[in-house]
DNA sequence: TCTGGGGTCCTAGGACCC
DNA sequence: TCTGGGGTCCTAGGACCC
């Protein structure tokens, strides 16, 4: 058996726990640069807010309500999901983070007339150490968990166990296709016009219908519906092939300049998750482009691909490179909304292979490397950063509604004033 | 005025090899 | 009428997830 913990709301919920006067209120966590909604308090879903919904239409569209609104603090986010994570490591033999808010428990060996206890016990544990609900769904196999945790949610006790045959057959003929995970709005769209509505219609349907139009990852998905366990248990996560960063700025942009910065900025950022994880990254791909809900405006979308001639982890040599790219790719006339930059054919540090033919010896420059991180991760991050990336605040995010990281940071813990 | 960000996997098609 | 078989690697694009 499979439980999938998933906290309830849980931007939403994290912003609670240290302001427990929003408790019962609509509160809602904004997407970087303030944009959009990405999470919501239960009471801000019960009002209408939806997922996406750009913040700046939230007064207009609820005049009447308060509706507190957050900047996303993902240092905060990302310490509460460590102490949950901590909680449940202790609690099973195996877990596998999935997401932020999200893990796998693997419950070999647990006996089916204890699931709820333990199950139970795991859930007031996080919420009188943590402070957050959380809700699980336990089944046969992940995706069964996925879709009972999801049962789970609208519960009373947000508990859902879909331990034999009955209970399955119940759970998949109560799913809409669409609440499949793995079925996304495309794939949902075919099988309605092959006449397969429900989660139970999918796992009825002919295997071959299956693999010719939703895949392998379909046929798979339908063996896990049948109860058989086919996907992998990732206890520790894979080394990540890809790492990007791609940001809107707080206002337009028209100047290569500033662009050139941000770019510089964005690829120092990518270097430092790159050493993290001690990988170097064989090329760089580089886009900027205009704002796509400006439709009278001029778009414009383009991008570049650089091979290194040997792997890289140094953020001034990926910075430069970053700077040179927008160069090339900038053309004038356009107002720029956005730069990313992609850093792709990662391969081990260790392992890497050194150019016979580069002349630079690369040991001093591991060293500054090795010292920058140091004295960041001491004294903050951006304390020592490329100059290439500028001084200038102009291509910055608008983050205006963050709360403090009251968990990571001395000066901004939580202040508690008792009266007698 | 203001509309997010970071990933993974699969397929099809082309080029190439023996 | 008939025109081999088996494989790898790369890229672009699509779909999905949170």
């Amino acid at each position: 058996m499979y439980a999938l913990v998933d906290c309830n709301n849980f931007y939403a919920s994290c912003e609670t726990v240290f302001n427990p006067g929003l408790r019962g209120q609509a509160v809602v966590v904004l997407s970087h640069n303030d944009g959009c909604v990405i999470a919501r308090s239960a009471q801000a879903k019960a009002i209408g807010i939806t997922m996406g919904m750009p913040g700046f239409q939230l007064s207009d569209q609820f005049p009447a309500i308060k509706i507190h609104q957050f900047s996303s603090n993902f240092t905060l986010y990302g310490s509460m999901s460590n102490r949950i994570h901590n909680i449940l490591t202790a609690a099973v033999p195996a877990v596998e983070n999935y997401s932020i808010d999200e893990a796998f428990l693997d419950l070999t060996g647990m006996k089916p007339a204890d699931i709820k206890d333990r199950m139970l016990a795991i859930q007031s544990q996080i919420k009188e150490q943590v402070g957050i609900d959380v809700s699980i769904g336990v089944a046969p196999t992940k995706t069964l968990a996925k879709m009972a945790n999801k049962e789970a949610k609208v519960r009373p006790g947000h508990m859902a166990l879909v331990l034999d045959e009955g209970s399955i057959l119940d759970l998949l003929k109560t799913t809409p296709i669409t609440a499949v995970w793995g079925i996304g709005e495309q794939q949902a769209r075919l099988c309605r016009a092959a006449g397969l509505h429900l989660a139970f219609d999918l796992r009825q349907a002919p295997t071959a219908w299956i693999r010719k139009n939703l895949s392998v990852l379909g046929a798979r998905l339908q063996q896990e519906l049948k109860g058989i366990a086919c996907l992998a248990w990732h206890e520790t996560p894979a080394p990540k092939k890809a790492i990007a960063i791609g940001r809107s700025f707080g206002s337009p942009q028209t100047d290569p300049i500033v662009l050139a910065e941000a770019a510089a900025a964005y690829a120092d950022a990518c270097a430092r998750k790159l050493r993290e994880q001690s990988a170097k990254a064989g090329s760089m791909q580089v886009s900027i482009q205009t704002n796509v809900h400006q439709h009278q405006a001029k778009q414009t979308q383009r991008s570049l691909l650089l091979q290194f001639a040997t792997p890289q982890q140094d953020s001034l040599a990926i910075a430069a490179a970053a700077r040179s790219a927008i160069a090339r790719l900038y053309q004038p006339g356009f107002a720029y909304k956005k730069a990313s930059i992609v850093l792709l054919d990662l391969v081990d540090a260790q392992t890497t292979q050194t150019d016979l033919f580069s002349p630079t010896p690369t040991v001093k420059r591991d060293q500054l490397m090795h010292a920058m991180d140091a004295i960041n991760r001491l004294w903050g991050r951006q304390k020592i950063r490329p100059a290439a990336a500028g001084t200038g605040k102009a291509w910055q995010m608008r983050q205006q509604k963050m709360s403090p990281r009251y968990t990571t940071r001395i000066d901004e813990i939580l202040v508690v004033n008792a009266k007698d």
